[in-house]
DNA sequence: AAGTGGTCTAGACCACGGA
DNA sequence: CCGTGGTCTAGACCACTTA
């Protein structure tokens, strides 16, 4: 009854040749791509089908594009997974620098939230990284990331990590983020991140709730911020 | 010193002539374009430079193709006004759709903050739409929306407004809103909030200040909206 | 069957960056 | 200077909608 399964057009199949390659590793972050003409050549299409795969690469952050020079995998440079995927803002709408103050990362079996959050079984293990960050030079910010330890296997000796944790994902483990989904709400400071952050005490904060997925749309990543936003706030533009 | 000013390419200007048209009126919401090859011609371009150009429009949302229809200049739904400007989602991801509990229009000068936002005048009019609606059931929000009375003489008469604000500029004042801005941020329920929704009392509530544009990137509304986030949240999608 | 957008090709010329 | 991406054209054929 369901209509027959389309033959994808070719540069959706050019498109996804190129993401298997970003997810495999023979194409890494920062990495030039052979140019359109080579790959039009390799994959029996032409150059415009090619462009027109390049195309959708760039609209989702995933290639970038320099005239001249030649196109790239997609770092996430400390710029990218600062600005990009953390869009606190200050009053004047200037991006707001975190520096992270505290950090401590365990390891443990999955509390039930957050194994359905990520997709894994109750009893695997997950890394923890808890820390507390300044924005424009205050504490603002209590973060408890989950991260599958699977996939992650971060360790306590590997600290302290990067001001941009998907760097560090990128770096040391190959894993590259390519779409976040953010879930934001107010709540009252709880205990948890007053004892972390006193100056939260009795007041309202921003919890932003995060799963982050990489190339191949696994889930690599599930956060619960808690940021207080006397002086900032998160910026998104809607089109 | 300046580089001189690279003349815009063909698919940019055939871009901004029918932003144009669509701005001035002479293409309104919901109507069909001209086919391809009619633009082609009337522009003396190619047709895959039109086509170029029309999917600039599409990846900004200001124009939909129907294949084998035509293309046609985007509408406000209430789907799309309900759901792409107003992202709250209830626990399970599912879109929460908003009722109109109160509604209050009246016409004031604007305040200071007020005209900063909107580029205007300080003693200019604004029209102020306070109002409260119901999230999946139970009242939740509380909304200051200014408008310039120049842009949008709304009247109190006018009133009750649909669901939609959106759909109401466009259709009865051929403004479209393209563009909006959104900064969130956490706050104790205000006095003012708290008289209208006397169940955010003493809550944590999300703060979300919008600025929205026209085509024309004109600033046509703020808007100070404060919601209860017991049930739903704020979803939003990072790339 | 006619008309629309969707895909794909082949080839031209321009603009930029680096050797 | 050469190779890269950026723009533009002309034309073919496919897929979908409407009449």
């Amino acid at each position: 009854m369901t209509t027959a399964p389309r033959t994808e057009p070719l540069y959706a199949q050019v498109r996804t040749a190129l993401i298997e390659r970003m997810a495999s590793g023979s194409l890494r972050p920062g990495q030039v791509l052979p140019s359109e003409f080579a790959l039009a050549e390799e994959l029996n299409v032409s150059q415009g089908t090619v462009r027109k795969a390049l195309d959708t690469l760039v609209a989702d952050n995933l290639v970038q594009r320099r005239q001249g020079r030649g196109t790239f995998v997609a770092e996430h440079t400390q710029e990218r997974a600062l600005f990009h995927f953390f869009r606190m803002e200050g009053i004047g709408g200037m991006p707001a620098i975190p520096q992270t103050l505290t950090e401590e990362i365990t390891q443990r079996a999955a509390p039930a939230r957050i194994a359905t959050r990520l997709g894994i079984d109750k009893s695997a293990d997950v890394v923890l990284i808890r820390r507390t960050r300044t924005l424009l030079g205050k504490p603002a910010t209590f973060e408890d990331i989950y991260v599958p330890h699977a996939l992650l296997p971060i360790r306590a000796t590997d600290g302290p990590l990067p001001n941009a944790l998907y760097t560090h994902y990128q770096s040391a483990h190959g894993l590259s983020v390519a779409r976040a989904e953010d879930r934001l709400s107010a709540v009252q400071a709880p205990a948890k991140v007053v004892k972390a952050l006193p100056q939260a005490e009795g007041q309202a904060m921003l919890l932003a709730t995060r799963v982050a997925f990489d190339l191949t749309d696994r889930i690599i990543e599930t956060r619960e911020s808690y940021i207080l936003t006397t002086d900032t706030a998160y910026a998104v533009t809607l089109r």
